[in-house]
DNA sequence: TTATCTGCAAAGCCTTTGCACTTAG
DNA sequence: CTAAGTGCAAAGGCTTTGCAGATAA
């Protein structure tokens, strides 16, 4: 229940930018934070909803952003055309691995896949800053 | 020019599915074949109008469905939210790098990432069906 | 005070759908 | 003949925006 280290962020990212605090932010903030899923906004604007039931979607839709500015989240586009934002701050790179049955998602890293991708890239000329990897399966619940 | 196979697959697809030919599927699959790019559906809908301006652009999204069902083609999502479709047939697996900058994409592939894949994934209990690896940087002609 | 925020409703974007008509088989 | 296809306009789903009033600094 400390978030103190992404407050900060937050915060300094706010003032930067010469831009307000404000009840609202606060409460989508800390319900974002308190949330350690891969959320979309309808689903953020619902829980939002629950703590402050005055606060606009709109807003949510907004504040989302000042979070992916800031780098406190970003944006995962999955392949069924819905947006998920997820936790950056204290949460190492990983890739997705999500299952086509139950839905199931599940942060996974491989360093080696890590380096031949910068390889790969490499080897074509291109300087790479950063990259998705989403693979598609059936877990071991649903699966076989 | 010459796409027997591809028409072939489309022809099966059709007659199996026991839906029928038309003037209008004929020429958006010709338009989409004879583009050996990765289009947008209101691209190939601007390309097709220039073959037969009175086909709407309802049925090259419809068509553009079948496409996929027949496993003709396949629908990349961007991270900006914009779908492009590719060219399945003849084409081997590959993944993509994208340049920033320009927005230049290539086409690669890497057997060992592809085998990781399979071992990192088999790892967390999956059993992987498919993946989408996405690189994105700069290449070099902006570069540097 | 005043630039930024906010909620609402409206507008945007891309894609899908309902409908009445047309057409392939 | 009749199930399937078509174009159009309308509707969907998600996200953004314009606006007038509210508020942080």
């Amino acid at each position: 229940m400390a978030f103190e280290e992404e407050e900060k962020i937050f915060d300094d990212f706010l003032r930067t930018r010469g831009l307000k605090h404000s009840e609202q932010r606060r409460d989508i903030l800390k319900t974002f934070l308190e949330t350690e899923k891969h959320l979309k906004a309808d689903e953020l604007d619902e829980l939002v909803k629950k703590v402050n039931p005055s606060i606009g979607r709109s807003t949510v839709y907004r504040t989302l952003k000042l979070f992916r500015e800031s780098g406190l989240c970003r944006e995962l586009k999955l392949d069924d055309g819905t947006s998920r934002y997820e936790h950056l701050y204290g949460h190492e790179h990983h890739d997705h691995l999500i299952c086509k049955s139950c839905g199931n998602l599940h942060e996974v890293y491989d360093h080696e896949i890590e380096k031949l991708q910068e390889n790969l890239a490499k080897k074509h000329g291109f300087n790479i800053t950063s990259h998705k990897l989403v693979m598609y399966g059936i877990c071991s619940k649903c699966g076989n």
